[in-house]
This record gives structure tokens, sequence and C-alpha cells, in this order.
DNA sequence: CATGCGCCTGTAGCAATACTGCATGCTTCG
DNA sequence: CGAAGCATGCAGTATTGCTACAGGCGCATG
């Protein structure tokens, strides 16, 4: 059986980059992570890390090794917060993980009334991107985390289970002067020659924008990549372009910025609740999960 | 973070029921595994044990970590497989699990048609219940595993990709000299007042003339209680009374039984291949889950 | 082309850890 | 009431894993 602390150097050396950044990392000494990883490739019989002179690469085992290594990692960590739940911890407090769009939209109404119901149940909330939120809902950092995804790449993880809260249509952000204002619908064909105002950094909802021109028959074209949805509001608002947003993103509308429906010309996003499923689930928890579902119930 | 030798530990006492019976299995002495016992039990702040005089029973805490601890100690395993796979050793070579039935009409016929394919590579089969056959999949002890399911009870192993071969439909076995012997077909409400042949130990096709027969009106009575198809099909000869039985369970038929259709009126069961996803599939592998599901085409 | 820097690895010694062997206490069964 | 079966405590030993330090290799820089 392979020993689970060296699986955890080469974890570290993997996602370090070198023996001595993984060292300090796990504060021991170079030697020692590099004994370590030595006895590894024995025990595995094969290379994992490629050395070169600048740190190492993991190898094609190497990768499926640490992969299994974070996949163990995780594990252990569920059963140390399953242990912590069960020890009676934690009782009477939840955490929650959430992301930006939702977390300042649906969410509140959500807390709001969880806190009417049980005020005296500690609500510990975090937000972060996706994968940051599937790995505490895996290593039980968090016991619930909304997700949300698009059909075409819905989220795929056998080691969650997924309850839909609500869907989140993409509608149209125009500046307030825009010939386009004063309309309540507007279809995406409509708008092949206008500048657009995306996300940067291939954040995911780009695709919509790809994905929804391709179907209306154009090729959009890019006049600025924003940081988040406030940022393109503003680039909105003085007019620099048109933008697409969920519609949880338009809750702090900007003064001259038009928010238009799109109907069914732009895909919309499922908004989901995700749990680790075989858990003993607390009282506290199974209470927020159904005022998640009620809270959706009564939003769109 | 919990230590995984300690955590086989406990694996070992509730498993085998017992400190002494554990360490004999892991080759300690029961000093040693009391001492690993009571160590975890302190960092996981709890109790996992109920002492009696015979013996131990896990807490709710030490079913919890124990159901961690098999997971964490196949993904271990799974690992090892996975490095073997990719140094080499098994290059040329795949296991397959199966199960009775399928494993003496259906899967002869893909072997045969694989051998006559790749004759150079090495196919190693082994033949299992259903539990078995699933610890072997994440163990990476066989690539591949073909598995059965009913309607209501669906293999959902969020671990496991599947792929359905064929149904296996339920036929109706009767003695030659029985009333019905003649007859192509039967529907299940015919056979209200017949004593019944089934499975002993729960097997869980007990199951389906339970369903079938509730869903034709009546509550079988049971004749006796055989122990595998080869024994029902012996009593059914002597006329002590008819069965129920996967058609792929007829292949060595017995001279003085029948075989006889039920149509629709007796659920079906999927027969299918699972393996474990993320795994880097050997081209021996992948051909033997072509040959599978191509022989399974024409079977039905 | 030489020097220096960053990195990995090898050796020796020390500290922590896990196992054995044996003894003890508890419970149940004949 | 004694014997058997079980868990556990204690002391000693063997193994393991770490540090400290020294070397060696590859690349960059002057």
């Amino acid at each position: 059986m392979l020993d689970v602390k060296r699986l955890q150097v080469l974890l570290a050396i993997v996602e370090e980059g070198s023996v001595t950044a993984a060292a300090t990392a796990l504060g021991y000494t170079p030697s020692a992570v590099s004994q370590q990883l030595l006895r590894l490739e024995r025990e595995a019989g094969q290379p994992l890390l490629d050395r070169h002179a600048r740190g190492m690469t993991p190898t094609d085992a190497g990768l499926v090794l640490a992969r299994h290594a974070r996949k163990v990692v995780r594990q252990l960590a569920a059963a140390e917060s399953d242990l912590a739940d069960i020890a009676g911890v934690r009782r009477g407090s939840v955490t929650l993980g959430t992301f930006p769009t939702v977390g300042s939209s649906f969410l509140p109404l959500a807390v709001r009334r969880y806190r009417e119901l049980y005020p005296a149940i500690q609500l510990t909330i975090h937000s972060g991107r996706e994968d940051h939120l599937v790995r505490m809902l895996e290593e039980g950092a968090v016991a619930l985390s909304l997700l949300w995804d698009y059909d075409w790449q819905r989220v795929d993880n056998r080691d969650l289970e997924l309850t839909e809260l609500f869907t989140d249509p993409t509608v149209l952000l125009v500046g307030a002067t825009h010939r386009l204002a004063r309309r309540r619908t507007v279809r995406m064909a409509d708008l092949a020659d206008e500048p657009w105002i995306i996300r940067a950094g291939g954040h995911p909802v780009v695709e919509v924008l790809e994905r929804s021109a391709v179907a209306a028959g154009f090729t959009p074209g890019i006049a600025f990549h924003a940081n988040d949805y406030q940022e393109a509001q503003a680039m909105v608002s003085v007019g620099l372009g048109i933008a697409l947003a969920p519609r949880t993103a338009t809750v702090n509308q900007h003064p001259d910025v038009r928010v238009i429906s799109l109907g069914d010309t732009a895909p919309a996003r499922r908004v989901l609740v995700a749990h680790r499923p075989g858990r003993v689930r607390a009282a506290a928890e199974l209470a927020l999960h159904d005022v998640l579902v009620e809270t959706a119930a009564s939003y769109s």
C-alpha cells in the first residue's frame, strides 16, 4: 500500500514545482522531501518527476499519482470534517459556499429568511470561484454550496449531489442613450453590428456570447474586456458597447444602464445547490437547504 | 490529517469484529492494534467502537470513519493499479469481472471473438457476486466488469461508468410434463396457483418473482429454495414447482425442462459493462470493451 | 570561460514512532 | 468458581523520518 505522507509530498512538489518550494510549504527541509520522493519513486517502480535545472515537472505517472493523492487527501479531510460534525463541535452552525453574482442577488433573500426562522444558528458563508467551491465541498469545509452551469458544460462531479434552484436568464445591458434603450425585448440577431463588452480572462460567461452570436449568425466584435460586472456596466453606461450578463448580476443596476430581455435567444444558466452525498447532514444544514429551495421557488 | 494506517486498523476491527481478529488479519499482535485504535480515538476526540465482552461494534462515528477509510484504501489500491498499468507491467493483458449466469452464456461468445481478434493479449477473468465485482473495479483489480441490474435497483455508483450491453428477459421454467410445457408464451397471471422454486439466501432475483406476482395480483407459494439455477432446474424437471430465471441462466438447459417466454409480464434485467472513469485505459482494455458491445449487439 | 547561484541528493546522527512480549483486568460460559 | 476469550498497560527494541551539512549538477552572468 502506498504511503499517504509520501503522496502528499509528491502532491506538494507537483503543485509548487520544485522540491525546495514543496519543502518550505510543508515545513520540512529539502533533503527530507527529496528522500521521501525517491522512496516513492522506488515504490512506484518508475520516475514520477522529470528533473531539470530549475525545478521539476511531473511525468505521466506522476500526474496520475498526484490526482489520486488529491482525492485521498480530500477524502481524509472530509472524514475529519464529518468527525467534527458528529462530535457536535459544529452543532448549530452551517457553512455555505457561494459565488459573487448570486451572493449579491438571490442569496441575501435566502439568508434573511433563514435568520428569521433560525436566529440561533450561526451561518458562515464563503464566496469563491467554482473550482474553489467544489474543493471546499469535497473537503467538508462547507456543507452546502451554490453552483451554476450552462447547458453545454454541466456540473459533472460524481461526488456531488445537486438540486436545481432556479434558472438565471441572460439579459442584455445597453446604455441609457442607446438606440435600443427603450425596447423591452430584443433578439440576438438584431445585435450583429454592436461592439461588445465581455468578461476578461476566459471567464465562462464569454462562451455565452460566442454561442448565442453563432446561433444568431454573426461574430461579435469585442470592444472591452471587463474584470467584473460592475466594470462592464460602467463601460456600457458610457456607450462603449453593449454586454450580456446573467440577470442576477444586474441587481446593483447602474443608473445609466438599461436591462433588456433576450427571450430565449440567449441561453440561461442553472443555479444549483450542491452537497457531498453520504454525509450525516445536520439539522441546521437541512434547514438551510430547504430555505434555499423555498426562496428560489418564489424568486424567478 | 488522520493517519491512514490507523484508519486501516479501524477498518479491520470493524470488519473482523474484534481487536484480536483484526490483529491476526493484519499480521500484528492485539496489543499493537489496540494501541493504534486508542490513538485514533484520541485524535478523533470521541469513541469509535463500543466495547463489550465479546468483541466490539462501531459507534456512529466509527461507522462513518470506517466508510471513509474504505474509500481511501480503495483509492490507494486504484493508484497502485494505475501505476502498474503505466509501468507497462500489464501491457497486453486485461482483466475482466463477470458473474455466473452471463459467464456461462454471453461471455464465452465475446471471449472467443476477442481471442480470434487479439490472440496475443492475455485475458484474465474473475467471476464473483455484485459487491465483489464493484470492489474489484474500484481497486483496479479488474479493468472492466460485467454487471446487471433491474429497473427498481439501478447500479448507482458514482465511481463507475456504465455501458448497457443487452437486456436479459425473465423466462419461465417448467417441467417437461407440466400442463404448460407445450406453450410458447404465458402470462404471469396464469401462474397464480403454481408452487414456486426460488433462489435461496435473499438473492436479488427473488424480488423479480415478488414484484411480477404482485403485478399479476397474487402471492406466490414457495416450494423450494435453490442454491443456483442448475439446482432450480433440477427441481423444476421433477415437477416440484416452476421457476423464474433470466434467460442467460437457461443455456445449460436440463433435458426435462421447458423454457417459456413471459412476454413483458415479468421484468427484464440490464446487463452492463462498467469501468472506473478517469483511468488511463489500455488499448487491450478498449478493444475488449468494443468486442463486448459488438458481441452484445448481435446477441439478443 | 570562469564564477556563482539555485536546486537536488547523499550521509550520519538523532528523535519520534510503532511493534513485540508479557502481564493484568474484565466478562462470560461451563 | 475456574477457565477461556478479550482488551489494554508497560517496558524494550527496531524501524522510520527528520535535520544538519556537504557535495554535485546545470544554467546564467560578468
